[in-house]
DNA sequence: AATGAAATTTGATGCAGGTCAAATAATACA
DNA sequence: TGTATTATTTGACCTGCATCAAATTTCATT
């Protein structure tokens, strides 16, 4: 109960902009819920009514749609220090299904409680546009990824990206462990497994990472970037042809 | 500078869910700027600063971004009705940019205006996170698309969403102009000119689609669902082996 | 530690869709 | 009204990644 937002290391709810003392104890007094989810459990199913934001203090979610005919598509993965749940408000319905890739623990965010500021909460509100925002434009980034990048380029991308996030939250930039699978990263980026098992196998023989299973140690960020940016072009895109 | 939202056309805006009388008037007098962008010009670009959401009340707009080598990802398109923009919020700055692709008209919504809920737009609020969800959610569906459907599901699926888009502003459901080009069809669907016009062609053949150009008429709406909703599956997708 | 199931890797092969090239519209402009 | 420019279509060919299959490795359960 008594949770302390002031020093909680979710950072995207618990570190906004200029988050003063007196904005975290209004805060505290609103997000007092937890929950646990066990590896492999949901937090919340596609269609099932929306309630709430989440923010992960601890663990990890996967969230991904499904189509008709049962194909799946992952959407996010989500880590500690990250809220989800955003594609719930306009429908008021979740239209993906979150699932915990490992034992994962939440502070549930009641929107209501947010928007109806006789709180004096009006920042705070802000700040959830603007986290609306970055979803956005993240998912923004995945479109291009999808939409004009090779295999190889998008598994780069996906590695420098997880590094990156997990660098924001302290951890060093050149390790990683992987919390999902590899037909899981594959769903996400658009290809199947067998590609995404060459992909790292060719990374390693590269010198790019050093690859344990799940554990991943980044041996040449700078390589990885730049296969990640020459552009050895695929579909469309407006290359301009200098 | 009269504007009257109680009869604009811009539904996402002006009707949201219990529009009253009393909300559109308080509406008025924060959204009163318009914006003439002729066919071709920007409204925004990648990189300028963010002042404002924009509704379109005529007209045509596409968003794409760009990626440092050159490469371009159109990540939306919005016809009007719809509102663009909420990319910028996070980083007060836009991260695509905006191009009229026919002489387009904007009513211009300052945020924080909205925001700033001593107006007694509290209501209102909670519609512009409807409509942010309501962008995730279709990335969402884009990314679905690109990630694990074929190419022929990818512009079965674009025409039929442009089609429910037209009819939900009162157009014919089986006839559509297209505003944009077929490499931009491509460029957000990931997949190049070419392709885009052979699927054409294709669905011309089967009876689907009756192709003029930018003239598109549907033949034949169920079995362009079927295509969709059939799984040929693609790439990863847990697709259970029933 | 042994057994079975799930995940990952590796190899061989095929095809959807990309690439290159050239023909044909459509559109813009003088 | 003709000419240049840009967009679209069509064909021939090729490649990146999917598919299929089978070997390994890892993980869970007893």
């Amino acid at each position: 109960m008594k949770s302390a937002c002031a020093n909680c290391n979710v950072h995207e709810l618990c570190t906004p902009v200029g988050a003063t003392e007196d904005l975290l104890k209004r805060l505290e007094a609103l997000v007092y819920v937890r929950k646990r989810i066990k590896a492999g459990a949901t937090l919340y199913h596609n269609g099932s009514e929306f309630h709430a934001l989440y923010a992960i203090k601890s663990g990890f979610i996967k969230t991904e749609t499904l189509h008709e005919d049962g194909r799946a598509q992952i959407t996010g993965f989500y880590m500690a220090g990250e809220i989800l749940g955003f594609d719930g408000i306009a429908s008021e319905a979740h239209l993906c299904t979150a699932v915990a890739l490992e034992d994962t623990e939440v502070c549930v965010i009641p929107l209501d409680r947010i928007e109806n500021n006789d709180n004096g909460l009006n920042e705070l509100q802000h700040h959830f546009y603007k986290l609306m925002s970055k979803e956005i434009v993240r998912d923004h980034t995945i479109m291009m990824l999808l939409g004009s990048m090779h295999s190889e380029e998008r598994v780069a991308a996906f590695i420098l990206n997880l590094s990156h996030r997990s660098q924001l939250r302290g951890y060093a930039a050149d390790h990683l462990i992987l919390r999902m699978k590899r037909e899981e990263i594959g769903s996400y980026l658009g290809m199947k497994v067998e590609t995404v098992s060459r992909i790292f196998t060719h990374f390693q023989e590269q010198g790019l990472l050093e690859v344990h299973q799940k554990d991943v140690r980044i041996l040449d960020m700078s390589g990885l970037k730049k296969l990640v940016n020459q552009n050895s072009s695929k579909p469309d895109s407006a290359s301009k042809h200098q």
